[in-house]
RNA sequence: GGGCGGCUAGCUCAGUUGGUUAGAGCGCGUCGCUGAUAACGACGAGGUCACAAGUUCGAAUCUUGUGCCGCCCA
């Protein structure tokens, strides 16, 4: 017997008790440990930070992240899930800060940085426990207990690894960033805190006068020692100017370029007033010279390219004075002056100002990649160097000696005057823009500031990057070569250092004599380092307070403690950098340093790489997605282009040409990388000859917004907590709901109703076929499959081996007492084992091409013909009696719906885990476990069917998530009776609507229905299995009309598509001609002949069946209805029989109702009474007699009172009548 | 400013290499069925497929442009 399944389940009640069993069972271990030597698949949990709350977008990352692994298990490999945790990072430092109320970097220093990086370690774990009870709630199978922490000394020291390994090779080096920098209070600010302090603000717009200086006349530049050229006054009218445009006046001192637009057309004009002769973008002319109001006649125009290398004169002569004439030697041959030329920038446009920009690349990021990309072009050294005439403070260094000590904004207007004065200034306004203010102290402007920075040479990897790129499959494909590939194309160096405190350092240490630097792949290889001091920092704060991690050692302040003796110079020491790393590394060493690599699990990383599976929301293209391939790429890849010869690092690979040069850095001329012989740690050969990417498969996940269609934001309270979803409705609801209700790139606009419409959908819907069988299984009929299923060792070859659990899939099943192979069951049960089996054909198809969604419709549609065809048309035969005339009917009803539950439990188990589990473990659940077995449960008592000879007991899988996900029998799929059947449907659906339309009840029969169809290939089929339509459209007999053009008239088109390609432009004219003949004849010729010919426009063409397509239409006057290839119409006049049939199916309904109202059990039997009714209904029902006795179970029928019963007036047709129904045996009154 | 994605019924979303009647679910309305009942079925109303131009015999679908929304980068 089976437990009794409930209709009203409470899934969320359930949910819980399942993780129960799940959890005191160990179902995970198992599932892992069924799969034991079975082939990898493998997949990566991308680190959530467990430092604030989770929300429904992380439910979803978490519920796909589950759902392919399941799948993979259920398909035979082995997929281990470690979770890991991102632990470092700004985020953490500004929770931190919050919580103690400070904000600067000073006042960090001030709270102590031990104390401060103490606060964050806890804070990491703050959500910790929500994020394990989600994750587990949710249903994501992942081992918690084993998670990566990237913060643990063993990952440090991964990380350590992978950046000794780049330095070594040269790939690590120190140069400049432009950074918005909080000149006030000495810091930079992340993007993030940029973000909330723009103000739209009134700054002064500048056009300055750049006075061109005549090729030939300066060149004087190439001689060593000699002046800068100047203009001579006679020069000043015949030689134009570049009219420069910025809003920063105090950043003109430190001007380096002037940039053009190669493409745009420039002007030389003259100014009608001075004589002046200015070179502006062609398009502004008019604008400009309606600012400054005088006329501007063009002289002539040329391409901004051609401007290229001209030199100029700049305003101020701090930096032209002494290197006006320095000229360097180009990569490409020949020498060119170093600054102070026009140059080449795409981001030159002519929206505002005058299309010749002034650059200052300290102060702008993108003046500062022209700096970077001009630099490239001359060999190393001998290129522009940074000019910077602004101090970390914000003041003019002593290089702008007029303006010494003065904050540089205030220095605008010194600034504009100046050039006013001189001459160079042309025209000045306000001009209106946002410009970000510090956050923390409002009236502090920011400004762009060039910090020394580390970077990672990731540029030399870009085609390598690229081309695993290729390789990587992605989920929508668009992100290959759109968001992710672009973002690839336009690669930058990586500036991987941040000033800040929790973070991983950076394992580079200097010699304080030298400068000169090594790095450090793991604390070990610190410790034996000659002359080590500074440990004792870490000895005595874990003295003090013994319960601080280990690993925390690693860390800022302790790590910045240890030094020790300096390889480059006697008598120095080596002190470590200060910067911590971008925590996004961390993240995108995840594939080795998880495994602590290569300082452990060497065999564990080269095992579990690359990954075959992993999956993150859109954000994580230019984060995880990158960091992993690029630092994978760089470590693993075959075809490193920064890296020489096979050696992974030392001297050799450290070649000039490779290593960016540092020498324009004021900051960084003193130290130089100094490459130290590499440690014995390389990369296996076995890793870099596989695939070098890390992973293989990737879906990007959509946004996830509110309710609102808003940003989720715990402000506005836009969506729902996960927590109360889960005890609403159920993990299974909020997981179908993201499964099955869009692609899951598609940004997803979190909904509740949605979710909860998930469990009437489908959840419910299955769960009732479900119960329905249980609860039918449970009865009278006792259909008890544990003592049917013949022993294993009897299913012969291909079945499960004996003393392995049963999966009760087909081969388990077809021994069975009762159990007939399908062909010999009916067309139902065969159409529904059918579908069963084209259903596992297609999710499993979809499912590995990694479409859930696609998967999902098809499951959904399954259980909606198995509950809404299947049960519904089979309702009669499990209601039958176990009798020799029904027997095997019903049990071929009961084989054939258990098959399907128990397939459709596998099917779902990846996607609905919990309704699966708790469906298995009932149906299948009956077999007794291993251990447990047959003999524990009492057998034959109370059974209709022949008991079993004795046989060793079976016993199923202990949980659907031990199975083996099913595989179709081909051999059971019948496309013919699909599309049979979805005819007949169709039919059914037609007679409906047709009954409908003229208000023709279903209870009430009808002697006939005709349908007409367009195709008559199927008909003889229908002809003999027309029972099923006759039942449900409650008619006595179906004809199909073959000649029928009394009932409807054809409408015939071209087969659009099949004509389209071969005749083209006559297509309208076909249709025209087609629609204006006659469609009956038409047919007729086409029947006889197997052609008709057209004469459209003169030429003939000749059209077979297959070129057109014809539809029905109903004439009206007749109960019908119109599909595309069908019509039925119904026989409507009434027989008094028929008459007195309906009255009778409506009399069954009336006690079926009255059954219910009085909680009758469903075997009750009952009496009946009838007061009231009238001749021509008495004789209705006793004509009906058996039939309706036999429907509502009545022992007797009666026209008088029965005494002792309530009596309830009910409404027949037109008649009132009282009605009594006792159940037969109960107690009178 | 650049890149990427989106815009289809009141709502949430599908729409398969372009094929002439654009679908589903929910919601709404009408009717019906029912011993699977937190149901279920049929029918109906509801669409300028964001807009414009183009390619084509034919465009929700391809091209270009515009608008709006979102994300990422500046």
């Amino acid at each position: 017997m089976f437990q009794p399944a409930y209709a009203s389940a409470n899934f969320p009640k359930q949910e819980e008790e399942i993780l129960r069993f799940w959890n005191e069972r160990g179902i995970y271990d198992k599932s892992l440990a069924g799969r034991a030597g079975a082939p990898k698949f493998v997949f990566y949990e991308g680190p959530p930070t467990a430092n604030g709350m989770p929300h429904p977008g992380h439910c979803l990352t978490r519920a796909i992240k589950d759902l392919f692994p399941r799948y993979k298990t259920m398909r035979g490999y082995l997929c281990e899930r470690k979770a890991g945790w991102d632990t470092h990072g700004l985020p953490v430092e500004v929770e931190v800060c919050k919580e103690l109320g400070i904000h600067a970097k000073e006042e960090i220093e001030a709270f102590g940085v031990e104390a401060f990086i103490h606060k964050c370690q806890e804070s990491v774990w703050r959500y910790m426990q929500e994020w394990e009870r989600l994750t587990e709630r949710i249903g994501f199978w992942i081992k918690l207990d084993e998670a990566y922490v990237t913060y643990h000394q063993s990952y440090v020291e991964s990380v350590w690894w992978s950046l000794k390994n780049l330095f070594d090779r040269g790939l690590l080096y120190q140069g400049h960033k432009i950074v918005w920098w909080w000149a006030q209070g000495g810091t930079s600010l992340s993007a993030g805190e940029v973000g909330l302090g723009y103000r739209e603000v009134a700054d002064p717009s500048v056009y300055v006068l750049f006075p061109l200086v005549e090729e030939g006349k300066g060149s004087e530049f190439r001689v060593q020692g000699s002046v800068a050229p100047t203009r001579s006054v006679s020069e000043e009218s015949a030689t134009p100017s570049l009219l420069v445009w910025t809003t920063t006046p105090w950043t003109l001192p430190s001007n380096q370029f002037a940039a053009v637009h190669p493409e745009l057309d420039y002007a030389t004009v003259v100014d009608s007033e001075t004589g002046q002769r200015i070179i502006m973008a062609a398009a502004l002319v008019e604008t400009i010279a309606a600012k400054v109001k005088r006329e501007l006649n063009v002289e002539s125009t040329c391409k901004g390219k051609d401007l290229l290398g001209r030199r100029y004169v700049p305003p101020f002569d701090y930096y032209y004075k002494a290197q006006g004439h320095r000229a360097g030697r180009l990569k490409s041959g020949g020498e060119q002056p170093v600054a102070w030329r026009v140059v080449a920038a795409n981001f030159v446009t002519t929206d505002s100002g005058s299309g010749v920009v002034h650059q200052a690349p300290a102060f702008g990021e993108v003046d500062f990649q022209v700096l970077v990309d001009e630099q490239a072009r001359f060999i190393d050294g001998e290129g522009p160097p940074l000019i910077n005439a602004v101090g970390p403070d914000g003041k003019f260094t002593a290089e702008a000696a007029d303006y010494q000590g003065r904050w540089v904004k205030e220095c605008d207007k010194d600034i504009t005057r100046r050039l006013k004065e001189e001459g160079k200034l042309y025209h000045q306004e306000q001009y209106l823009h946002e410009y970000p203010f510090c956050w923390r102290a409002e009236q502090d402007p920011l400004i762009q500031y060039p910090r020394q920075s580390w970077f990672i040479k990731t540029t030399a990897f870009k085609d390598a990057m690229l081309a695993n790129n290729e390789q990587i499959n992605w989920l929508p494909e668009h992100i290959k070569h759109g968001r992710f590939g672009n973002f690839l194309e336009s690669n930058v160096d990586w500036a991987l250092s941040r000033e800040r405190y929790w973070g991983t350092p950076l394992p580079i240490w200097v010699c304080q004599q030298t400068g000169k630097m090594e790095a450090v792949a793991s604390y070990d290889e610190l410790l034996k380092k000659p002359g080590i001091r500074g440990t004792e920092v870490w000895d005595a704060a874990k003295k003090a307070k013994p319960s601080l991690p280990d690993d925390l050692r690693v860390h800022k302040p302790y790590i910045d403690a240890v030094t020790y003796d300096s390889p480059f110079a006697a008598g120095a020491r080596m002190e470590r950098v200060t910067e911590v790393i971008d925590c996004w590394y961390d993240s995108g060493a995840m594939p080795f340093a998880q495994w602590g690599y290569p300082h452990a699990g060497v065999s564990k990383f080269e095992e579990q790489f690359p990954a075959d599976f992993i999956s993150e929301a859109l954000d994580q293209t230019r984060g995880w997605f990158y960091s992993q391939l690029a630092i994978s790429t760089m470590l693993f890849g075959e075809k490193m282009e920064g890296q020489r010869s096979e050696g992974v690092g030392g001297q050799q690979s450290a070649s000039a040409d490779k290593v960016p040069s540092t020498q324009y850095s004021v900051l960084s001329t003193a130290r130089q990388a100094a490459p130290t012989p590499h440690s014995a740690l390389r990369t296996p050969q076995s890793i870099r000859t596989q695939f070098p990417h890390p992973f293989k498969n990737c879906i990007v996940l959509g946004l996830m917004l509110g309710e609102d269609g808003q940003k989720m934001s715990k402000q506005k309270r836009n969506y729902r907590e996960p927590r109360e979803i889960f005890d609403k409705y159920g993990a299974d609801a909020l997981r179908w709901y993201f499964f099955a209700t869009q692609p899951p790139w598609t940004t997803i606009r979190y909904a509740e109703r949605a979710i909860k419409d998930t469990i009437p959908e489908f959840i419910l819907r299955l769960w009732n076929c479900y119960s329905f069988f249980v609860n039918y299984a449970n009865s009278n009929d006792r259909f008890e499959p544990e003592k049917l299923v013949l022993s294993r060792d009897l299913t012969g070859p291909g079945a499960a081996a004996i003393g392995a659990p049963l999966q009760l899939n087909a081969a388990d099943l077809a021994n069975s007492k009762g159990f007939r192979p399908a062909r010999e069951r009916s067309e139902l049960d065969r159409w529904i084992l059918s579908e069963l089996n084209r259903t596992i054909a297609a999710v499993v198809e979809r499912m590995d091409a990694y479409d859930n969604y696609e998967a999902c419709k098809r499951l959904n549609a399954f259980v909606d013909g198995l509950s809404n065809w299947y049960v519904r048309r089979s309702r009669d035969r499990f209601w039958a009696a176990m009798d020799a005339a029904h027997q095997q009917d019903k049990l071929d009803a009961y084989w054939t719906l258990y098959e399907c539950l128990l397939t459709t439990a596998k099917l779902i188990a990846p996607f609905t885990p919990f309704v699966a589990e708790a469906m298995w473990r009932n149906l299948a659940g009956v077999f007794g476990e291993q251990g447990l077995g047959l003999g524990a449960r009492a057998s034959g008592e109370g059974s209709t069917l022949p008991a079993l000879a004795p046989s060793p007991s079976p016993f199923a899988a202990e949980s659907v998530h031990l199975c083996d996900y099913p595989t179709p029998d081909l051999k059971q799929i019948d496309e013919t009776l699909s599309t049979r059947m979805d005819l007949l449907r169709q039919i059914a659906s037609l007679g409906l609507s047709a009954r409908m339309a003229n208000k023709l009840k279903v209870r009430q029969p009808l002697s006939k229905v005709e349908v007409i169809l367009s195709d008559q290939t199927h008909q003889a089929w229908l002809e003999e299995h027309d029972e099923l339509l006759r039942d449900e459209l409650n008619v006595k007999t179906i004809e199909y009309t073959k000649d029928a053009d009394k009932y409807i008239t054809y409408q015939v088109q071209p087969n659009f598509k099949r004509l389209g390609p071969r005749i083209g432009k006559l297509l309208p004219a076909c249709k025209q001609a087609l629609a204006s003949a006659d469609g009956g004849k038409l047919l007729a010729e086409l029947t006889a002949t197997g052609k008709v010919a057209l004469d459209l426009a003169g030429e003939r063409v000749e059209l077979d069946s297959e070129d057109i397509q014809v539809r029905l239409n109903a004439k009206s006057g007749w109960a019908a209805a119109q599909g595309v290839g069908c019509v039925v119409v119904l026989a409507t006049e009434l027989t008094p029989e028929l008459v007195a049939e309906g009255q009778a199916r409506d009399f069954v309904r009336l006690v079926q109702d009255r059954r219910k109202d009085l909680n009758l059990d469903f075997t009750d039997k009952i009496e009946i009474g009838i007061v009231g009714a009238s001749p021509m209904l008495q004789q209705a029902i006793e004509q009906n007699r058996d039939y309706i006795c036999g429907e509502t179970l009545a022992a007797k029928l009666v026209f008088v009172a029965l005494p002792g019963v309530d009596p309830i007036e009910v409404e027949l047709g037109e008649e009132k009548i009282e009605l009594f129904v006792r159940k037969v045996g109960a107690k009178n009154g």
